[in-house]
DNA sequence: GCACATGCACATTTTACATCA
DNA sequence: CCTGATGTAAAATGTGCATGT
């Protein structure tokens, strides 16, 4: 018996409990709900309901909710997760967790509807579970899951992305290297600010002012009343003809 | 400020299904 | 062909956090 199949059968269960099946605390903690048959007010069949005994003491989220929209919402929600679990136990006696594989033009479905929004409301939600005979709880895991998948496909192909820039600078970093060979081998000097701390102010190839052992601090103060003081740069701050 | 409800991300578990020896 | 082991995708669950009321 398929999934659509239970839902066509009209026969529902509700406990009354929340939509969020982390938010059961009651229902783990032990409150005793009782079985009760009863005829649904929209259906012809009759309807299996499981009440809790007690209406009072027990603080359901959906039953003292103040928005009575949300609140029927959530118990259809719950008789139609419970009916699910009913007939999943009658399938193959398991306690109930039986995964619900989802039919091409569900997950079609959702699949357009999370292209335009990636996210729900309540509305949506609702909506949606109607159209394609889900609970809505299902529909947000749906769409929760889709955006963690979403989110790891993105990743990989940053990785990827990334792996290949990797490769790009290595390789241009091993040309590089090969070409500083190259010139050592030559027996070119290397340049004089290769030879000298990076701080070190040397001559300006320009004006070939001779400099001496100057703080870069000083360095290029001296367009204004400057006549006297040598000219400075520093080609690995000033790599350009910039002086 | 506190309690509660809600929604989300994230990690993990469970299940259905495909593949292969 | 049948069957059990194994891998994978995805549905479902549990938990913690942020936010709004």
């Amino acid at each position: 018996m398929g999934f659509d199949d239970i839902h066509n059968t009209g026969l529902v269960l509700g406990l009354g409990l929340s939509s969020d099946d982390h938010h059961h605390d009651q229902f783990e903690k032990g409150f005793e709900p009782s079985l009760t048959l009863t005829l649904s007010a929209d259906q012809s069949v009759d309807h299996v309901y499981l009440q809790p005994q007690d209406s009072g003491g027990v603080s359901s989220p959906c039953r003292g909710s103040l928005k009575r929209e949300r609140r029927v919402a959530c118990e259809e929600e719950e008789r139609q997760r419970m009916a699910s679990r009913f007939f999943n136990e009658e399938d193959d006696g398991s306690n109930g967790r039986k995964k619900l594989r989802l039919t091409k033009v569900q997950s079609a479905l959702l699949e357009e509807s999370f292209k335009q929004h990636s996210t729900l409301n309540p509305r949506h939600k609702q909506d949606l579970a109607n159209e394609l005979k889900l609970r809505p709880r299902q529909v947000e895991v749906w769409f929760q899951n889709r955006r963690a998948r979403t989110k790891l496909k993105k990743t990989e192909v940053d990785c990827e992305q990334l792996k290949k820039c990797l490769e790009t600078l290595t390789e241009e970093n091993r040309a590089l290297q090969k070409e500083l060979q190259k010139l050592k081998s030559l027996n070119f000097p290397p340049p004089l600010y290769m030879q000298l701390p990076a701080a070190t102010l040397t001559m300006c190839p320009s004006c070939e002012r001779v400099g001496g052992a100057t703080t870069a601090a000083t360095a290029g103060v001296g367009d204004n009343g400057s006549k006297s003081k040598p000219h400075f740069y520093n080609p690995l701050t000033k790599p350009s003809t910039a002086c």
